[in-house]
DNA sequence: CATTGATATGAATCCTACG
DNA sequence: ACGTAGGATTCATATCAAT
């Protein structure tokens, strides 16, 4: 039954139907990533006033309104356990709410089994003021960022988001501000499409971060299609769910305008994408090392000889060229590829540069070390 | 039962007990404000290495130490419950928690009838780096800020928080270091006290903003004693409970040492003070205004006369200040204070100036206007 | 064209004391 | 509890008109 769809004819297009029971449609572990925006269940009344006496046109669609939280509670369990099975094993899962919804969703999900990996919150720059003086201004939203288990191996591009930090770990509090201006949909009427398009920042600091390139993503509120845009842009698939036609017709529109770029050192993840491996057993047979040769530290010190195992002996011991690096350091390990050095023309060289230039000149694999720094 | 403690017998102390049968013992309806920092249920394992070796130091304690989410879940629900019975009506209460229970808590306080009026985000400054590259760095931790009830009338010292925001609205995400340096409690041999002690400027910001100078604050997981050191400091009373003596022997000598400022206008929150009522009919009856004067908008238009009952007129109408320049103005509602003035000396002189006039010269009541600005 | 100022607006659980 | 009158309350951006 869970199989109505297969999923190369329904890739990269949106699907036109409720939510739940087109997820049900959906095979079984055949998405990496998913996306979720949910209802928040606002639980606003009435009219709310600017100071200068205009109303403030915030969420008052259909779509938000739920007769309390037992209702809110089973709609959210009911996508949410179809989301577990239609995950691939080692994907991952972002849901963002709201204080309204939030503690809902985390409660759920943590139920349902999902593994919390970190609860990242979008601090917006610009948030709308509390006109009443009444609370401190609501600035935030959250995103739970979930696996299928406690062991998922799932995708981080650790790399991609430090060098997009200004080359310092991203934290879990991201400063992004509010889709307005250009980006923002606007019908002829210029009003605003939908209610709450979130911005391409947030979804490209999403998908770059737990995707890979040819990844399918999915998301089962698609609304203004922000994830479809992202997704396209950075060389990724998507699946879009929708019941509302007018949202679908602006966001097949908005999709079609955007332009793959894959070449993007950024969008395709070139940092985190790990070399082949290479051993110094490797090295040798292929005469970039020599049998009996000499290593040394950085400071032509601590000179131990190369054995026919590829590891490095002195009169006491025969180690591999990790565990002798860390008994010199007194360390528990250590990574001996950025420790040793060779001497080639009487100068000092990495085993690690050999390396490279074997993966260079054997595999035709180039490294990329380091990207021009972005200023932020 | 509940009546084991008399209020006035247990102010300012730190009770030694079971958290949940000390709350029990405790009177209904009988503390202003609830801050509670209970176990976050961390479920970590194994030994964490820093990168250069050395092992991280996290919470390990017994405290924390749940067999699952069911247990964990049974115990927030039983204190939860007692706080909101010894919550008075009006009262509120601050729970910190991170990703691994927030979501439980704050789930369970909806459920319990709580009304979450903000979900304040402490953005660490200085948190710990994610030393694996595993994850975003996890730099946030989250404090539900809730009333008894969606009607609540709660304390909320809007302008003291505005002015120590640098004169802007106070947001829901708030930058603070963690608790280091001279702040933590260290033991004889140089060891943090307590694993998870709590920055002062957080609880500062916490009591601040939701409590007035004689409140009662009651802290059901008191620990290193943090709470209690700001109540006392900003002429707050607090009730501690703590089951480890150790912990209590600490933060008694801690907050023995600190002293109570209450001639601080930040501390007394003079900015909130809401100053005494001073009607249009009370100037007429003083003699600072007259009737049949002419009052006029700031630039000496709109003239309108004052008539016995308060009013102002018109040909055409009879209305209050406030109604009479909001119909000018063509907004639903206006502050006629600030919008009219009068002439005094042929000088145009606003009737707020008045007001507090009166309020000085009859009532012995000096308005702050502001405070020197902080630069933060 | 550059600069200034007025206006519009964003996932919002948005007043309070008194009779 | 409920209705009514009093009177207190906004920040960061984008757009567009005016200078």
């Amino acid at each position: 039954m869970n199989n109505k769809y297969k999923i190369p004819e329904i890739l990269n297009t949106i699907i036109n139907g409720d939510c739940i029971e087109t997820l049900k449609n959906i095979p079984d572990n055949s998405v990496d990533l998913i996306f979720a925006d949910p209802p928040y269940f606002m639980q606003t009344e009435g009219t709310l006033l600017r100071t200068e006496g205009t109303a403030f046109k915030g969420v008052d669609d259909e779509w938000d309104k739920f007769s309390d939280y037992e209702e809110y509670d089973s709609f959210c369990t009911a996508w949410l356990k179809e989301c577990y099975r239609i995950l691939k094993k080692d994907g991952s899962i972002w849901v963002i709410g709201a204080f309204q919804n939030i503690y809902r969703i985390g409660y759920i999900m943590q139920n349902l089994g999902y593994w919390i990996l970190n609860d990242i919150v979008w601090n917006k720059t610009n948030p709308t003021p509390n006109f009443k003086g009444t609370r401190f201004t609501n600035a935030n939203e959250t995103m739970l960022w979930c696996t299928k288990s406690k062991n998922a191996k799932y995708t981080f591009n650790y790399k991609t988001m430090k060098h997009l930090n200004n080359s310092k770990q991203m934290k879990s509090v991201w400063n992004i501000g509010l889709c307005i201006g250009n980006e923002r949909l606007k019908d002829g009427n210029g009003d605003k499409v939908h209610s709450t398009q979130k911005p391409q920042k947030l979804l490209m600091n999403v998908i770059l971060s737990s995707s890979k390139v040819g990844d399918i993503i999915l998301d089962p509120f698609m609304g203004s299609g922000t994830t479809g845009a992202v997704a396209k842009e950075t060389g990724r698939n998507f699946i879009g769910i929708e019941r509302d036609k007018k949202y679908i017709c602006y966001a097949d529109e908005r999709i079609a305008n955007i332009k793959t770029q894959t070449d993007n050192h950024i969008f395709n993840n070139s940092l985190d994408i790990k070399p082949p491996k290479v051993g110094v057993d490797i090295l040798l047979k292929n005469g970039y090392l020599d049998i009996g040769e000499t290593f040394y530290d950085k400071n032509e010190k601590n000179a131990k000889t190369l054995t026919n195992k590829g590891h490095l002996s002195d009169p006491d011991n025969e180690l591999s060229i990790h565990k002798m690096s860390a008994t010199i350091l007194q360390k528990s390990n250590n990574n001996g590829w950025d420790y040793w050095f060779v001497k080639r023309d009487d100068k000092l060289i990495s085993i690690d540069n050999l390396r490279n230039k074997y993966r260079k000149e054997h595999l035709n694999y180039n490294a990329i070390y380091s990207l021009p720094q972005i200023i932020l």
